[in-house]
DNA sequence: AGTTTCGAAAGTTTCGAAAATCCAATTTAC
DNA sequence: GTAAATTGGATTTTCGAAACTTTCGAAACT
């Protein structure tokens, strides 16, 4: 018998992983440090603190309104993401990007998110074919951001759209495969972010077309066009981010300064 | 031109990572803290740290001689990489294991070690072959420690172990594939610990077989080889790991108390 | 002109004390 | 006698000042 429809993300999905010792996702409800990580991770996602730029305590100080050492803490977790990196004594930084990276990233995904995707196919339950349905729902009542819509249409739409991948793979059995596809998602998040920024083209409805073979439990068709899925965003980037072959990509929006 | 063999792991194989936005592994020479963070882990995969163990600041600061800031950090740090766990205003302690993670896990690292392997014998150098004979010698003059062996001899081992595996990998080409294999390798090898304290089983040279195959550019004897290498450690611990399966395996020497 | 040396300024890292929180044992209320 | 509230001690979390390192530019030296 189907439980009622649960809150978040999809409550029996995660069961198994509080017995095991995959890493902890984003999931605890930490006070004041984690509140800037989350900050942080998402500023860095949306691109507001862009690639390569040197991460300095003092202004990070005023930014998030806290301390020395909680924001080190931060950082230091952003590191072991793979978000910012850090040298010697020379404080931290964003992370850079590129075609190398953004290509490398997106192949691993494939190989990760079939299996988790076939994985969670293979053990799916009314619940889960529910919250895609549902997900999929609030997320195509969002067209897809243009690059002149306003921020919080994006972020918005970023949510969702996680929020519908998430569901997807809810089911899988393997915390630590789930953890990896996570994080690998979350970076690709920042290419999205680009992308969303600079190109018009209009794709056509992937996500309904994998929603579709995911709930007809056809699980070949739907790793495929997951795959698919994840490839095109790669070429789509290639194609509408100048400077992204050369290394040298641009983002908009210089991010207001707080001050002077 | 062959190039002339480098020092450790292997120079050639990580000029595509410096490239790229992959997580910083254990390659930053950062002073204290990391220091600390490196004993810690350390500490923990070699099961001085129990798993479960509650991680007090005022232990840890006697043990590790630093400051609470300083342990936060590479607590934090561990957490991050699934060696650790936090809760809300409760503190840390070490990640627990179960049977369930370690099959997980296990799986999770055919999958990745095979594709990784693969990879690095497409690419694979004169230079990365010398390596993995090199690492390979190093390995074989130390025999399988036993139970009683001392502390100095498993961990030498442990360190051999982990070059020659880092070694047959070293020309893949991507880098986010060699981090999680990397991490997962790592998580691995607290599972492999508490069969070195426990098992007397001799194997047969596994290793040894799969150092042929690479060098002869089988990859698909060489990953099958190396599927079965990961396998037959979980067979070997759920026969001889006394506790595992239920889930309440005991660590030997319980570690000396530094007061009362 | 180009290089080196030096010192001040900017920035990072470490530390331990103060504030907040949690836990368990004891008391109080029912 | 049991359950809720209290309280005190232990532990964690946060903070900013002190110590240290790097950076940068001006002055001195090839």
């Amino acid at each position: 018998m189907p439980k009622v429809l649960p809150a978040t993300p999809f409550e029996g999905a995660n069961e198994n992983l509080a017995a095991t010792t995959a890493p902890q996702d984003v999931s605890r409800e930490d006070a004041a440090t984690f509140d800037v990580l989350r900050k942080m991770r998402e500023d860095i996602l949306c691109c507001v603190l862009k690639p390569d730029q040197k991460l300095k305590f003092g202004e990070l100080r005023q930014r998030y309104d806290t301390s020395v050492g909680t924001l080190r803490e931060a950082l230091s977790h952003l590191v072991s993401e793979g978000l910012a990196r850090t040298e010697a004594g020379r404080g931290f930084q964003v992370s850079p990007i590129s075609l190398a990276d953004f290509l490398d990233l997106s192949e691993l995904r494939v190989y990760l998110e079939t299996k988790t995707l076939a994985d969670a196919i293979r053990h799916g339950t009314d619940a889960w074919e529910a919250e895609i349905v549902s997900s999929h729902f609030l997320l195509s009542k969002l067209a897809a951001p243009r690059p002149d819509d306003p921020l919080s249409v994006k972020q918005e739409w970023g949510k969702r759209h996680k929020r519908y991948h998430d569901a997807l793979v809810a089911t899988c059995r393997s915390p630590w495969s789930l953890h990896y596809r996570s994080e690998l998602f979350d970076q690709a998040r920042r290419y999205h972010w680009l992308t969303m920024i600079h190109s018009r083209l209009h794709r056509r409805n992937e996500h309904l077309e994998i929603r579709d073979a995911v709930l007809a439990r056809d699980s070949d068709l739907a790793c495929s066009l997951l795959a698919q899925h994840i490839r095109t965003t790669v070429e789509q980037a290639v194609a509408d981010v100048p400077g992204l072959i050369r290394g040298n990509a641009r983002v908009l929006k210089p991010g207001k300064r707080r001050k002077s």
